[in-house]
RNA sequence: GCGGAUAUGGUGUAGUGGUAACAUAGGAGGUUUCCAACCUCUUGUCGUGGGUUCGACUCCCGCUAUCCGCACCA
């Protein structure tokens, strides 16, 4: 990088943002009242635009036959983010310099005096403050306020009154798919691997949101969580990725590599991480991204967060640089886990042994018929006590309760347990494979790379090249001119393709011909329809294509 | 959040202490036998709140938004 926007694009972006506005793509939201940061609209065409790119993303991945989609709500109690370490993890802690008032994370301060100061609490950081007292990085002073947690999330409460719960607006879709987690299961026929994927509004309350579609408010993001079983060596058919892509590993220095070999290198270090690196890459390429223009970028270990295998982001060049779009972690068993913890219900899956575990029990339980009446409230944790004691304990014995407190148990109060089990298998959490899409940086890198102002025969022209796949308009129907019936015929032809499901059609007969064609190619329509006089004698038509230019006479019928 | 700049029709811009202009786009009509042509008519603008003033789009202050840099950013 280094080279700044207006270096790079001589203005293009401000084109680009102007055309986008005017022709009702991207528009800022809720202008008319002044407008909000981060928050934008997506218009007349751009709201389609929109549309197609998450129904190609949904049938990509449906495609693999063992994912399904689910919606969840976004608005979600509190518990649910504290358990899957949001309202910790999305939280800045702030301390205000009270010399010259200027607000700095206490994280950052503490930077230079501890090798992870984002990984403290709150008390551990206003501790870790107190002993370092650095000094403001503004003003130099050192009077810091007390620590407090800025949340990242939108707070709202659930319910009126005092029957509200607190709660936020989700910052990603993702625990939705965990939650649902037994229903997955058992709709998947409790076997794994399977695959539930979401497309929905995530909020996060950025502090600055900047450069455009890049950092909003209120975004649009595609997760899908695979879960998968840890003790099965994952395989998948990498076959179709030999092609040399573009990746920066772990240590830095980018590689021309295929999928292919990064996998059998160990490069890319799980399997499935791998194979979603291949699939997003082909989605990619299926809806317009420039795959030249393309990278997967891996997490150094100290990026990643503490329990993530691997993560791999796939990065997009546009006018802002490079611009992370994707990430694809291995996120372990981490997110379940959490929840299980949090709510005490089983988050898991039944794997059988390929031979039966014999095991030994020998050791001690209590005899609950003497016990009982003896420890009384204390039961339980004397239980848990001494059937944690080998097969060599003596009795009486004093023992040491978790609680703190010591009993002394009796040869009475015990019994010897010997005997064999046999366990055929058992339940374990799977793990989990996340691609995670930022759909609005997606599409901004489509109208991005589409975005073409290179000329026509020497006159400023601009086409939007996007894929077929994700047009926001599919046909546009011209009549050469609106007399001698050819307008009625037009709109005849036009009123027809709308009927077809999902096509989209747009009927102009405003201005010449060659300024209809101009209109149509800025919005990337890829091909127009025009009604001429012989189209009156034979119900033929002509079908021009955006980026030839070539025209084809076709029956109206076998349009 | 800090610093700097900016805010005029849909878009891009000009301009002034006496209620605004140009281009382009849009609409209607005409013309035109396929790539932003031409003619006529026409719609539409000083971000927002306050102050100074006889009078503010213009000067001052606050707010909001945008852009750039810093900081922040699974």
């Amino acid at each position: 990088m280094g080279v700044t926007m207006a270096e790079l694009d001589d203005g293009r972006l401000e084109r680009l943002s102007g055309m986008l506005k005017r022709r009702g793509i991207l528009l800022p939201a809720f202008e008319i009242h002044g407008g909000a940061k981060g928050l934008y609209d997506f218009g007349p065409v751009g709201g389609r635009l929109r549309n197609r790119v998450n129904q190609a993303w949904l049938n990509h991945w449906l495609a693999l036959g063992n994912i399904v989609e689910i919606s969840s709500p976004t608005v979600t109690p509190y518990a649910v983010l504290e358990a899957s370490g949001h309202v910790g993890e999305f939280s800045d802690f702030m301390t205000v310099c009270e010399a010259c008032g200027e607000a700095s994370r206490a994280d950052v301060l503490l930077e230079p005096s501890h090798p992870n100061p984002d990984a403290l609490a709150l008390n551990e950081l206003q501790q870790l403050l107190n002993t370092v007292q650095p000094s403001c990085p503004a003003c130099g002073e050192v009077q810091w306020s007390e620590i407090t947690a800025q949340n990242l999330m939108f707070n709202t409460t659930i319910g009126a009154g005092s029957s509200g719960r607190p709660g936020f607006l989700r910052p990603e879709t993702a625990q939705g798919m965990f939650t649902s987690y037994p229903a997955l299961y058992r709709h998947n026929r409790e076997r794994l691997p399977f695959g539930a994927v979401q497309i929905g509004k995530g909020y996060r309350n950025e502090i600055s949101p900047r450069q455009g579609m890049i950092r909003l408010r209120e975004f649009n993001m595609a997760e899908l969580e695979y879960f998968i079983n840890p003790f099965e060596e994952p395989e998948h058919d990498f076959s179709q990725w030999t092609e040399p892509v573009i990746l920066i590993a772990d240590g830095g220095e980018e590689l021309q590599m295929s999928l292919n070999d990064a996998v059998s290198k160990n490069i890319i270090r799980h399997p499935t991480v791998g194979y979603f690196m291949g699939q997003t890459y082909d989605f990619l390429n299926n809806i317009g991204i420039d795959t030249g223009r393309l990278r997967f970028r891996q997490h150094e270990a100290d990026e990643m967060a503490h329990y993530a295998k691997d993560c791999w982001d796939v990065e997009i060049h546009g006018s802002y640089g490079w611009i992370e779009c994707v990430g694809i972690a291995h996120r372990g068993c981490y997110d379940l886990e959490a929840h299980e913890k949090a709510t005490g219900k089983s988050l898991r899956a039944r794997r059988e042994f390929d031979e039966p575990k014999v095991v030994e029990i020998d050791g001690w339980t209590t005899d609950g018929a003497k016990a009982g009446p003896v420890f009384r409230a204390l039961a339980g944790a004397v239980k848990t006590a001494v059937e944690s004691l080998s097969s060599d304990a003596h009795f009486p014995q004093v023992l040491q309760l978790e609680s703190g407190e010591s009993v002394t148990v009796e040869a009475e109060h015990v019994k010897r347990v010997q005997r064999t089990e046999t366990l055929t298998g058992e339940w374990f959490i799977p793990h989990v494979v996340e691609p995670a899409f930022g759909i609005d940086r997606i599409i901004w890198h489509l109208l991005d790379h589409a975005y073409d102002e290179a000329g026509k025969e020497g006159e400023d022209y601009t086409i939007m090249r996007l894929s077929e796949n994700v047009a926001p308009v599919d046909y546009c129907v011209f009549p050469l001119f609106e007399k001698d019936g050819m307008g009625e015929l037009a709109k005849q032809v036009h009123s027809q393709l709308c009927a077809k499901n999902g096509i989209v059609s747009m009927y102009d007969s405003s201005g010449s011909i060659g300024r209809r064609y101009a209109r149509a190619d800025e919005i990337g329509v890829p091909r127009c329809i025009t009604v001429d006089h012989q189209s009156l004698e034979d119900k033929t038509v002509t079908v021009r294509s955006r980026d030839s230019g070539i025209q084809h006479r076709v029956a109206i019928d076998d349009l």
